[in-house]
DNA sequence: CAAGCCTCCTGCTTGC
DNA sequence: TGCAAGCAGGAGGCTT
């Protein structure tokens, strides 16, 4: 399930080959990858094909690529299955490949491909607007459908303060208040737990009951998570995800509570538990994270 | 306006 | 053995 620091780790190895490279052919396989492109898919090739590529940017779980010498972008949302590969031309089609574009870049032609299992991930061409807290810096430009996604807390212009003064104004439980992206941008289930067990707080404690200490204590354990899965290459729980050349991250193997129903607390050794929460799965340590 | 629920989607696992 | 329900969850749209 691709967050933060799996996002990055798919920026990091796109941009050595990525940048500079030229587009020379798209192929749509599946017209619903492209749910948030606005135009058609023959229309989505016709904008790409012959584009110079720039270097991949990311915010949260966004990444885009911008155009060179226009106001567009390549962005790419990975949702909770898409990968981006590396391919040889010619090679045969994955499982599951949605989209495949063939670029020319100085070492000659390679694919990059888009696959996705369950679809809800998404390429499009999105127009660059200006970041709404750095409207008159071209560099700061975010694809439109980025403009209400907050900085995330890797981001240089993360305004640390600013974000505890909103979170404890949410009348939210706090693990809600975490997975909000246009609050703070980047963190999803697995982070969430593993921010909320590193800070020994419930996830379910509204965010406005919660002193500014204790939620600035919470902003470091979520940069310390993203950290250290990004060292370790990210969080590979099934085949879901892999790095752009198909390898899995080792991050998994860190985890302290997430996916961990019924082993010991790896602090006090009480069974971890899990609970149904918001349409997913909460993982807590009943004796560590207490209501109150 | 904020908060919370529903839907999109596929494949694997679980239960009868 | 087979089939159906359950589960995984990011994000946006919708309702309250």
């Amino acid at each position: 399930m691709p967050e933060l620091p799996e996002v990055e780790v798919v920026r990091l190895g796109l941009e050595p080959v990525v940048t500079g490279a030229v587009v020379r052919a798209v192929e749509v396989l599946d017209e619903r990858s492209l749910r948030r492109h606005e135009g058609s898919s023959e229309q989505f090739a016709g904008l790409l094909e012959g584009a110079r590529l720039e270097a991949p940017r990311r915010r949260g779980k966004f990444l885009w690529v911008p155009i060179e010498g226009r106001d567009e972008a390549l962005v790419g949302h990975l949702g909770m299955s898409g990968q981006l590969l590396f391919r040889e031309p010619g090679a045969a089609a994955p499982r599951h490949l949605r989209v495949r574009l063939t670029l020319e870049g100085p070492n000659g032609r390679y694919d990059v491909v888009f696959v996705d299992q369950r679809v809800f991930g998404s390429l499009a061409v999105d127009v660059l607007r200006p970041a709404p807290d750095a409207p008159d810096d071209p560099a700061e430009r975010v694809p439109g459908q980025v403009v209400h996604i907050a900085r995330d807390p890797l981001d240089a212009r993360f305004d640390d303060e600013a974000f505890v003064a909103a979170l404890r104004r949410r009348r939210s439980p706090v693990k809600a208040a975490l997975l909000d992206q246009s609050l703070v941008s980047g963190i999803g289930n697995i982070y969430a737990d593993e921010a909320l067990w590193r800070a020994r707080v419930h996830f379910a404690r509204q965010a406005d009951g919660l002193s500014a200490r204790t939620v600035r204590g919470l902003l470091g354990h979520v940069r310390d998570v993203f950290a250290q899965a990004l060292v370790e290459g990210g969080t590979s729980f099934d085949a879901q995800y892999v790095n752009v050349n198909g390898q899995a991250g080792y991050f998994a193997h860190s985890l302290n509570a997430y996916g961990r129903e019924g082993q010991p607390c790896p602090r006090c050794g009480t069974p971890l538990r899990r609970v149904p929460f918001a349409n997913r799965s909460s993982h807590f340590c009943p004796r560590c994270q207490r209501l109150r």
